[in-house]
DNA sequence: GCTCCACATGACCACGTGGTCACATCCCCT
DNA sequence: AGGGGATGTGACCACGTGGTCATGTGGAGC
């Protein structure tokens, strides 16, 4: 937790310093990130740093939540689910979408995800990964109920794993495409970056409708 | 590219620095790795790594790879393809079941595939995660096309999407069910580690037959 | 016995790290 | 005016890093 002093500071100087923290631990991640380089680039004496934070993993952690509720703001207006009359798989991918702009418009956002989601320390990972995932669940979880409510899924449908494919594939879509052809999903974007829109739409499809093809069910 | 010197090496000699490399990468990723500590536990001095690998990064490259090999090695009865009279998605279940115990046996593979998985370095990553996303993509894609010609899958499913998401899924599976209850997928497998069938079977259904809905088609 | 060469070794290097601390500066309160 | 707590600062610390290199070792070929 950052100390009292963090939270009384000047809002310019807190905004500059989590900027710095923002770009570094975004382009090296965790470990690799220098508390040198942030102090310099926010303008800082590295000593303020420990005034404001435990220490480096409490700097990281904030940045980390910090940065969460910037994006889940960002996303408020999908967390109230579908528009009167728009289909689940519509919302959907107007929900991702969104997600996906928003990312390209934000390297700083995008960087602090991805250095989050790549973070390998079991500790780190726990501390800063485990309340955004509660963060993403907290808003995904209503939604799919309130889809499958609504008869927009099949009552049988394993919520919980569509749950996980979500999980997975919001980090993914938050990084990959910026990434050079990097990544799986992300090659469908690769070749057309202005116009994401038909590779979300085919992510969706796929995930929601299926294969044609169902295996012998459990049991 | 490792020398010639390490290709010449004594195989004891170079299992020793290969599985001391796999652990200390393994536990703490490419950047916090510690030539020292690995030097230390195979019994070698730091120079001698020198003297078989370029640098650093050089050394992490090769263990990478040599892990993908081992790795596609143990999975090669699966690499043929469902047996005669088998679906293929029992057959996904199958190889993914496999997937996932192989990994459960084995921690130095498995921290080698998070390590590689979850390095930020785009340089890195590049020379470390490309020429296993080769290996894979060149193991899965004849599958899902045989799949697709003995009518196993929807003559219309988008089958680079099914690629992608099982690129997610593959190294997903590798690392998650062994972490503690970090992970959205991983979160099936969490109360019940002796039965990783039942799980795994989940999700192929998921993925495969989807949630019972369809978005409105693209164009 | 001698040369030669491939390899092994660990002391050593310059550097950057996360973190500390004695001191300076500021501003509020009396 | 001046005392005092809160905040800012950067020199400094011990340490570990990736990487180098002069020296040592051992065995094959003459």
């Amino acid at each position: 937790m950052p100390t009292s002093t963090w939270h009384n500071l000047d809002p310019a100087r807190r905004e500059r310093v989590l900027r710095a923290a923002m770009a570094e631990f975004g382009r090296h991640g965790y470990s690799a990130g220098s508390l040198n380089v942030i102090a310099r680039e926010a303008g800082v004496a590295k000593g303020s740093l420990f005034q404001y934070f435990a220490d480096k993993r409490d700097l990281f952690a904030t940045v980390a939540e910090d940065t969460g509720l910037r994006v889940r703001a960002e996303m408020a207006r999908y967390l109230a689910g579908p528009e009167p009359g728009q289909s689940f798989a519509d919302f959907l991918c107007d929900a991702l979408d969104a997600w996906v702009r928003y990312f390209a418009k934000h390297p700083l956002e995008r960087g602090v995800t991805a250095a989050t989601n790549l973070e390998i320390d079991p500790e780190v990972r726990a501390a800063v990964r485990e309340p955004v995932h509660r963060l993403y669940l907290d808003a995904l979880r209503p939604l799919c109920e309130l889809a499958r409510e609504r008869g927009e899924l099949a009552p049988g449908a394993d919520l919980e794993a569509l749950l996980g494919m979500l999980l997975l594939l919001l980090p993914h879509l938050a990084i990959a495409p910026f990434e050079p052809a990097l990544d799986p999903v992300l090659g469908l974007y690769g070749s057309d970056p202005p116009s994401l829109r038909e590779p979300v739409r085919r992510v969706v499809h796929s995930l929601l409708s299926g294969y044609g093809v169902a295996p012998t069910p459990s049991r």
